[in-house]
DNA sequence: GGACAAAGAATGAATCTACGTTCATTGTCA
DNA sequence: TGACAATGAACGTAGATTCATTCTTTGTCC
């Protein structure tokens, strides 16, 4: 049925032009956040900050609440490819595989510090099914984390009564890292606050038996 | 000298009115945050629900910032009474008194759950000197958990690189309870977040001689 | 190829709305 | 009657949203 689905050039050209206004505008926020903090974003000073005309972004989004929402979902999604990645690259053994999902998700919140704050602003500005979208995606992008502790469980390497808290925690002290940072850039880097935050938890939940095998996480240097 | 120190009695009526209209409209302000999320405290929403005019919190209260400062140094203040209460009451053991002033933090945080979220919103309304004082005081009443933590440290029954990190964990868990209210809700009951958090928590830093003793505490039922 | 439409993209001043704040007025004791 | 408490309509402003207009690209016909 070649009438039904004509593949017009134009389309595909609309599209690219969309997906790169999308792009500009969220790129703009970012910086616009980074700079001035997350408040600062209003209509007037993206389109400044993105160099287009504040009418244009209600071409490429439905309101402020469509863009945050996107901003937020482009950090959710970062945490979809980065955290595989990670775990993915860091081998078989599923203690190092559930550190490298840790750090993965430290370095995302670290790159994206000022946008993942947004998720915690309880903002007029996302409507109820927006803030159920961000929630959905926040429980399932911990998936990984879950997956990883819940096998190092079965393998006997870890021992714990709650994977799923101990899961949810490490992600919750990635998301600490952008909450507090004002508090943990006083005394530590990145890489710091990610050794010793593993350390920490892993010495909860490492079986006695594998201890000496992780002792290099378990007391960093 | 009678003149300088004149106790009129006017004076004293007029001061209790005072301390009077300031609990009714931070009362008024804690259920309105409560029925209708914390973004929902207008001026105007204020007043209506505290039965009284705009104007009137004018008297009492500089601006909104000095609202919600005065919302949120409560929830501190509840703190500060509370946990050292707590820490009190539960003896000499170090380890229970740990577990006495997380317990303490998470009450608090759970019977100010709105207010307790108001401290992440980097709200422009807050400025600079407001957030400070906040920053400065979340430190302070953070003071006796990581007392805690090191005199546990100190009396050879916990074992940890960094007692402050620790502590301030516990902290951010507690703070946990109201940020991710909706996720945990849905599993948990507050006392079982408490024991579930303590055991996890405890299990990283209790040292191997003395976990016999503190069985209760590493394994809630 | 050049003139001429549409269609779509982009603009930004004007509009609308939601508050925070003020203050002229009214009420209430002593 | 004067001092203080309280009112709430009116004001000011920031910022989200709209829309009449202009600019640009694409397609069409001679």
């Amino acid at each position: 049925m070649p009438h039904t689905s004509i593949e017009r050039p134009q389309d595909a050209a609309r599209q690219m032009l969309a997906e790169h206004r999308s792009r500009q505008l969220l790129d703009a926020a970012a910086r616009l956040m980074e700079r001035e903090g997350s408040e600062a974003v209003s209509m007037q000073a993206l389109a400044a900050e993105a160099g287009v005309s504040v009418g244009l972004i209600y071409r490429y989004f439905g309101s402020k609440d469509d863009v945050l929402l996107a901003v937020i979902v482009q950090v959710l999604e970062a945490f979809a490819t980065q955290v595989p990645r990670a775990i993915e690259a860091a081998g078989e053994d599923p203690v190092r595989r559930l550190s490298a999902a840790f750090a993965a998700y430290c370095t995302v919140i670290d790159e994206h510090r000022h946008a993942a704050v947004l998720t915690y602003r309880e903002s007029k500005s996302l409507d109820p099914a927006g803030r159920d979208r961000i929630k959905r995606l926040e429980v399932e992008t911990s998936q990984p984390l879950r997956d990883a502790v819940r096998s190092g469980v079965e393998s006997g390497l870890l021992r714990t009564a709650d994977p799923d808290l101990v899961a949810y925690n490490l992600l919750l002290l990635a998301h600490a890292w952008a909450l507090k940072h004002w508090y943990f850039e006083k005394t530590m880097t990145l890489e710091a606050y990610i050794s010793a935050q593993l350390a920490l938890a892993l010495s909860a939940i490492v079986a006695p038996t594998s201890r000496r095998r992780y002792a290099d996480l378990l007391s960093p240097s």
